[in-house]
DNA sequence: TAGAAAGCTGAAAATGACTTGCAATTGAGA
DNA sequence: TCTCAATTGCAAGTCATTTTCAGCTTTCTA
């Protein structure tokens, strides 16, 4: 984990950018988080460690976190982004149903082959993605109707 | 298009909704638009012509039609929705550019045949999906170093 | 290694998309 | 036509995220 702290610093240097002890500690707080995060989370996980790193640098380290390829918005629910640590895996999908906001997850390789053969053909960057699939979760979806004209 | 409007009339009520002219015209008014849209762009587009709709019931439309299969999210830029209209085609997916914030599309089988069968395999009812992927466009992407450690 | 310039930070205010409360209006069944 | 619940527009409210700003670090330079 320590090589990868930094490369972190590396990162920011190369962009003519100063390394904080507050990017730092974020950066450290999110490697030791396993699951899925939001903002609001990691603040108060700061803080129950009595740290006193505000939201807002919460919300200005995440974009460099993104373009550094250290973490991915994984999806959103509710109006707000959902974060996870980039590990070797590509990420996986979401599954988030419209009635009662459960989110699951899946993991499929062809989605994987996909993604990379699309970056391959292309003159892209991919840096991160989100395929999200909304619809209604086994428990949620008897009493539905579609408009099949006719 | 009118046996979309019937069907979408007869969906209204079927949910022992009220069929309105307000949701009819935001119907009309999206299946017009031949790209994406935002709520914004639609309350002008019908502003424009007169109508006297107000964005409260645009945002309170669009779920419906959503429901209905009407129209998909198909992404988010700028925490704003864009929306367009689900024909016979299964949406696309998005490049969007974390830096000038282009957006293109593009199209893949494959990733339509894997919806479908992710869905064939699950007990969830699919209504719709996005695949967003960020990253750097082509003019955007120099300058860009990755975290690579050793 | 002091000093300064440029970046950062926290706190609070601002923003902006979306939602909700409410009084007036309208659709639809009786 | 009557009646009542659903719907509408407007304005006010929410809430995640962004921005402002004054004080504080980091880092560069002499």
């Amino acid at each position: 984990m320590d090589a990868l702290i930094e490369g972190f610093k590396q990162f920011i240097k190369k962009r003519g950018l100063k390394y904080t002890s507050e990017r730092e500690e974020i950066l450290r707080e999110i490697l030791s988080t396993k699951d899925h995060f939001d903002v609001d989370t990691l603040y108060l996980q700061l803080k129950s460690k009595n740290s006193k790193i505000s939201k807002a640098s919460i919300y200005r380290t995440i974009p460099l976190l993104i373009e550094g390829g250290y973490i991915q918005e994984v999806y959103k629910k509710g109006g707000q982004s959902y974060y996870e640590v980039t590990l070797n895996k590509r990420p996986h999908l979401h599954f988030i149903c419209i009635k009662c906001s459960e989110v699951k997850e899946a993991y499929d390789p062809r989605l994987n082959e996909l993604i990379d053969d699309l970056e391959r053909a292309s003159n892209y960057r991919f840096l991160t993605f989100h395929l999200e699939i909304f619809g209604l979760c086994p428990s949620c979806r008897e009493g539905k109707v579609s408009h099949e004209t006719q």
